[in-house]
Formats: C-alpha cells, structure tokens, sequence
RNA sequence: GGUCCCGUCGUCCAGUGGCCUAGGACGCCGGCCUUUCAAGCCGGAAACGCCGGUUCGAAUCCGGUCGGGACUGCCA
C-alpha cells in the first residue's frame, strides 16, 4: 500500500518555520517511499483565513522546494483540498453521529461552560469533568458534542514517540460542529484525513492533546487510523515554543533576507533529525533516501539562526560562479540604489568570486561592492581612524597614487606588482601600508581583496580617492 | 490545578548494555595562513539533571525525584 501524507496549514498566518519543518519531514517521508504528499488548506476559521496567508503558504512551500502531488492549485481525485469548500460534508458527518448517538446538541452557553471548568479546577478534576451529556440535549441548535466513553483508555501508537494512552475521563466531550455551523478542527481535519485515505500523520508535538480525539472520531467514522508521528517542538532561545517574540518566525522572511533554500531544508531537516553521526551538509537526494519518521527525536529543538547563517554560507560558496552571479545581481543592484549596465556588470564580475567566498547571505554580497560603483558619503569612522595617521598617511598615499599613476597593464596582476615594490622601497609591511589606501578607496578597512578591487574599480576612480582621503587626512 | 510529552556539551545531533578516558556540527577561545575581512588548517574549553535499583558491566533497562514544555476554546 501507497503512503499518504500530507501538510495541512491554516491560512490565519504566514507559514511558520516550525510548519514549514513539519511539511519537510511528511514530504522526505512521501518522497522516500514513492507515495503522495498533498497539500490541504484548512480554513475552517472564516474569520481569520486570509487569501494573502494562503498565497504565502503555497509560495513558501514551492521556494522551499517541497512540491506537492494533489492539493489545492493542482487538484486530485478527491475534490475540493480546501475545507471551505466541503462545509456541508462536515455537517452531515456531525448530523449522522448525532443520529447514531455517538454526539448530541449542546446549547449551554459559555458562561454555564465557564462555570462548569471553574468548578472542576477548584476540585482537582480535568477541565471537561463536567462538561459532559446533559440530562436531556435540545434535539438540535447550539454546538454539537462528541460523547467520549469515561471507561475507556484510549491508545495509540505514535512513531516517534512509541504508545500513548489517554483515559477517557480526562477527554472532555468536544465541540465538532459549532453553532454557525462551521465544522472544528478536530472534526474537519478527522473527516478530511479519511476521506483523502491519509495513512500517516505527522504534525507538531502541540497537537498530541488532541490525538486521542482524532482517534476516537476515527473509529465513530468506522475508518482505519492512521499512523501518528508527532513531531518535537521548534524552540526560541528561551525554551519556549517558537513565535513571534523570538525574532523572524516566517519562512517568507528567510527567503527575502538572502538565505538559500537547498540550505534552509537543510538546516530544517536536521532539527529533530539527523542523516548519521557525522554528517552536516547532505543534499535533499541523500535525506529523502535516509529519511524515516522512526528515527526522528522525541526531544524539542532550538531554532539556532547562527547555524542556518553559517550553513547559508557553506551553500553560498558551493555554487558555480554562474548561478552566484545570477542570484546576486538583484542584491547588488539594490545595494548600489539603481540597475547596473553592462560595463558595470563587467567590472563586479571581475571580482565575483572573491566576493561569493566572503558572502554568508545574498545581500552582503552587494555591501562589498557599492564602493565599485557608487563614492560612498563618508569613510567609515572605526576604520579611519585605526588606519589612518597623519604621520605616515600622507606619504604612503602620494607614493601609492604616484605609481598607481604609472601601472600598465592596469589589472590586478601589475597592481600587485607595483604596490610590492613600494613596499619594499619605503620598508612599510604589507598591514601598514595597503591599509590606508583600502580605506580611502573602499571607505572602510573591511573589503574585497584589495589588488583585485582596485582593478576593478579604474585608474581614474582609484585615483580620485585617494586624492580626496589625502586632502581629508591633512585638514584634519 | 489536571492530562500528556521530554531530559547527552551554551545550541543541534550521534550513541539503542561493554567499541564511551562519550563522537560530529554551530557557536566560543587560542594558533597558523594572510593585504583587511572571510574561507581554510591545527588545537582547546564544554554534556550523560539527581537518587536508587537490575547487571560482571549503564548515557543506554526499571523506579522515584527534580526540572522543562505542550495542551487544557464554539483557534488550529
């Protein structure tokens, strides 16, 4: 038999790195065994779901790579993968349990229910204690509860985490079908994952709560369970669930800082997971043949973004210099305020692999380079002044610009040649001497190799700044 | 409060009774290389929460304890 899995977001959000994680791991499991992953969007919530969230979603998922088999956009034998769309499928599930008895109306209002809880904290008891089939339920209106069995344990088995048993008084009778109608979580995606012959499931670790209810529905469906696998938990810093208040939680955001996405699935796979002891960096090819649902941790993960930077850079440097100059000439050109044209394009190309070497995420690559093609305000304060002295400073830039003056060929090679040669001639190192002139070229002691910048830059503009950082340096 | 889950370096993983004087990666510290910064190379500090038990032998099995987390809604 095929497997079946699928990632099943809310559009109430942007899709968040630990969803993102979640629909990872299904797909690796999907593609792994040759079965289907699909993409349902659960919008039971009207309210919130927006159409904006769900086109982040969908992009989200496509930039991440994770290409689904049926789902919303591309369709499937099973009809509509979007809950709004399968309302009245909902209601009738609810209506049938009704009539067989497995769930009743309930027009309690919240303040009674509120009540009810309160009393079963005071003593001791789980929250649904009493919320539980009245006397006599109205014969319609209000929301429609599930009766849970009070004798009964209920257990399942969970790939990750092994056998997991609930008793049935602690699971409270809950609301499937609310009072306007709409279907809950629970019952929508119950109902969805058998009607779309999901075989594995597996979602966040928040959701085990809940799993005893989806299982008990299940059964109500008179359907086969699937397979659980609840998945650990994405942390902040301060162990605390991942959101907002720890920073950049939207896959969206990685994508428009300048992360790649072979190295975020990455970097992604290996929270709760791991290829073997030994192995950091692995394509998507070898993760998808290693991966199981079996061999993931039970345990919660950080989300480290100084890992995912480091690993966006060893990603930046294995790419061909083709693909680099691609993807960076938007960064570049943003960088440097306006497009470039084919001359100035020449130029940062003559540097490009320097520049790639010294690029953790795309838009530090047109950082480096503004100076080739912009005169940058002012030279960046720490540097001038760790560089820059009035003693030495002047002389070494006259020499430099003086024999500057005179380099032919005017490429890195003879630039290197000539400035050498200087410093052989004043008896300066090398530190001393090629700093000052990076600084009034570059306008900061952090640059590109400097022989290659200086080529790439021209005589003409090489000169001109240095001229100007040896007038600022004697006003001062 | 209740239910459930989790507990190996600061962080992510490896480890499924002896191969562990616990391995890899990020980060951190030191060094080398070097025109700056990166990259690279070499080295270092850094963990089995605690207490019992089982066993010839436990990070690995069991119990307890402590700690953390999730859930506890007509959100998902």
């Amino acid at each position: 038999m095929t497997v079946r899995l699928r990632v099943a977001p809310s559009p109430t959000g942007y899709l968040h790195v630990g969803n993102a994680r979640a629909a990872l791991f299904n797909w690796l499991y999907a593609r792994h065994h040759g079965g289907t992953f699909l993409l349902r969007i659960d919008d039971t919530d009207l309210e919130r779901s927006t159409p904006a969230f769900e086109a982040d979603i969908l992009d989200s998922l496509r930039w991440l790579g994770l290409d689904w088999d049926e789902g919303v956009e591309v369709g499937g034998p099973y009809g509509s993968y979007r809950q709004s769309d399968r309302l009245e499928r909902y209601q009738s599930v609810a209506t049938t349990l009704v009539e067989s008895g497995a769930a009743y109306h309930d027009d309690r209002t919240t303040e009674e229910l509120e009540a009810l809880r309160q009393k079963a904290q005071a003593e001791r008891l789980p929250p649904g204690h009493y919320i539980r089939r009245p006397e006599s339920p109205p014969a319609e209106g209000g929301v429609i509860r599930i009766s849970v069995p009070q004798d009964e344990a209920v257990v399942f088995d969970d790939l990750v985490r092994g056998s997991v048993s609930f008793e049935g008084r602690d699971i409270d009778d809950f609301v499937i079908l609310r009072s306007d109608g709409t279907p809950t979580y629970h019952l929508a995606s119950t109902v969805d994952d058998v009607d779309y012959q999901i075989t594995h499931v597996a979602r966040g670790e928040d959701l085990l709560p809940s799993t005893p209810k989806h299982v008990l529905l299940t059964r109500a469906l008179d359907a086969a369970e699937p397979v659980y696998a609840h998945l650990p938990l994405l942390f902040g810093p301060d162990g605390k669930k991942l959101s907002k208040r720890h920073g950049e939680t939207a896959l969206s955001h990685y994508r428009d800082t300048g992360y790649l996405p072979d190295a975020v699935f990455n970097y992604l796979s290996l929270l709760g997971w791991s290829i073997d002891g030994d192995r950091t960096i692995f394509s998507r090819e070898e993760a998808m043949a290693a991966f199981d649902l079996a061999d993931v941790s039970s345990n919660p993960a950080v989300f480290d973004p100084d890992k995912l930077s480091w690993m966006n850079g060893e990603y930046m440097r294995a790419m061909d210099s083709k693909t680099f100059r691609e993807k960076v000439r938007p960064h570049v050109e943003a960088a440097v305020g306006r497009a470039l044209d084919e001359d100035e394009w020449a130029r940062f190309e003559t540097v490009s692999d320097l520049v790639q070497e010294r690029t953790r995420l795309l838009p530090e690559a047109g950082e480096q380079v503004v100076f080739l093609f912009e005169d940058f305000a002012g030279y960046d304060p720490r540097s001038w002044e760790k560089v820059m002295s009035k003693e030495g400073g002047p002389g070494i830039l006259d020499a430099a610009a003086q024999r500057l003056g005179a380099v032919d060929p005017w490429n890195a090679e003879s630039i290197e040649e000539t400035l050498r040669a200087m410093l052989e001639e004043l008896g300066v190192g090398a530190g001393k001497g090629l700093q000052p002139l990076r600084v009034a070229v570059t306008g900061s002691s952090v640059s590109p190799p400097l022989f290659e910048s200086l080529a790439a830059l021209g005589r003409d503009k090489t000169l001109e700044r240095v001229a100007r950082a040896r007038a600022q340096l004697l006003a001062s």
